[in-house]
DNA sequence: GTAAAATATATTCTATAAAATGTCAATTGT
DNA sequence: ACAATTGACATTTTATAGAATATATTTTAC
């Protein structure tokens, strides 16, 4: 009663923690995840933090070499592709079997949301947050639990990858306008319960999307010849 | 130099052991996997042990109840839909780009192994080495990694449930049969190096496999239906 | 330039803390 | 009086911490 309830276990948290910080780029691919200096900095033991390793090392965002050590995952122009190719096989197909049930409290919101973001100023929280929320409906109402889980990992992985690519806060005004168009097409599909076009739009969406990434880390790796 | 080498660290010994039990069916589908009793088993201490179960977590073959413990991963009649359903949009796709590569000598290995199996008698061990090697042929010589990694796992989950399904010893001759002449349709697709016909055959035999578990798992619930 | 020592770090083991479960008696309700 | 419910205690098991060991890397001495 009176005690503290612990909600979720440290190796839980610890684990959200860091992948949060992955995702979002605070820990930079390559970086070095000393299990010491991190049970410090959180103030846990080594245990839990060895554990939340493990995890996500599964989950691709660590990579862990025995004997040696963790880094954050790594990747080059390949991975992107390699990504997005099989982001094509399955985000298209779930949204497609989502266009055939009933979200359209959902679809209003992010309407909405989206229209904030074309008429008011750049609002970059507000900009991810849809984002991420749009993608997320094209699956989570699905029932297919082993397709939903391996979207959200595809999907997280490719988040990590844009934000890395292109530093969302100093985006251009033209990419994020053309993105919120393929949203708002995606939306309008759903709103249909047109299944096909719904799969074309998504598809569209995402090969565009791997266009953008791709463009966007070939001029952030041009940026980075020349330095010290 | 006169010590002992470990190749492997013990977490990946006891995590290919555990993972190897699981898939060959011989932890049972919703059995307690406690980590005193494992520990002693092997002969090692519990932390191993843990890390290796949470691992198994993330490939989908351990179910992992915080405070209470570890149960390998149960499943119904719906969760081999939905695996099948993953199945057969990434391994045709895997198939097809296969078969524009160059893998004669493996397909001659295997043609071999099927001929052996059409002829000669029942051998149980041959059949399921020759399965699994056919299906790995199909994407293990891809270049991207992450649809290797997510088949690869996929795969796994889907021999577990057939193992299940349909006790291997005691299958019809019939059924091996017919998956051997799907085989061999394969084989002969990719020795053709007709993407568009291995995508066909492999899909083909997916939807077959899909019917086969299905049908095996209605038998093998009816007759556990009555009893004590 | 090589070999041995020193250092750093990951891995594993052991011990303690925390949580869950089961038992059984006391209590309550009918 | 009897069955069902509650609650304290004992047992079991997991979760975390902290210590010991193994491995890899770097430095130093020759």
């Amino acid at each position: 009663m009176g005690k503290k309830t612990i909600l979720k276990s440290i190796r839980e948290q610890i684990y959200e923690a860091i992948q949060k910080s992955i995702v979002n780029n605070i820990y930079k691919p390559g970086e070095e995840l000393q299990i010491d200096r991190l049970a410090e900095e959180f103030g846990v033991s080594t245990t839990p933090i060895r554990e939340a390793l493990i995890r996500l090392e599964s989950s691709g965002l660590v990579h862990l070499i025995p004997n040696k050590g963790a880094r954050v995952t790594a990747f080059r122009e390949g991975d992107i592709r390699d990504t997005w190719e099989v982001r094509k096989l399955l985000e298209p197909y779930a949204a497609g079997l989502t266009a055939e049930l009933d979200v359209n409290p959902e679809i209003q919101e992010l309407n909405a949301a989206f229209d904030v973001l074309e008429k008011g100023p750049q609002d970059g929280n507000l900009y991810i947050q849809s984002d991420i929320r749009l993608h997320e409906l094209l699956y989570v109402h699905l029932s297919n639990e082993l397709l939903k889980e391996t979207l959200h990992n595809i999907l997280q992985r490719s988040m990590r990858m844009r934000y890395f690519a292109e530093d969302v806060s100093k985006m251009h005004d033209q990419v994020v306008r053309e993105v919120i168009s393929e949203h708002k097409q995606i939306l309008q599909a759903l709103t249909a319960k047109d299944r096909e076009r719904t799969v074309e739009a998504v598809h569209r969406h995402i090969e565009n999307g791997e266009q953008r990434a791709l463009l966007a880390i070939k001029l952030r790796n041009e940026n980075r010849e020349d330095r010290p």
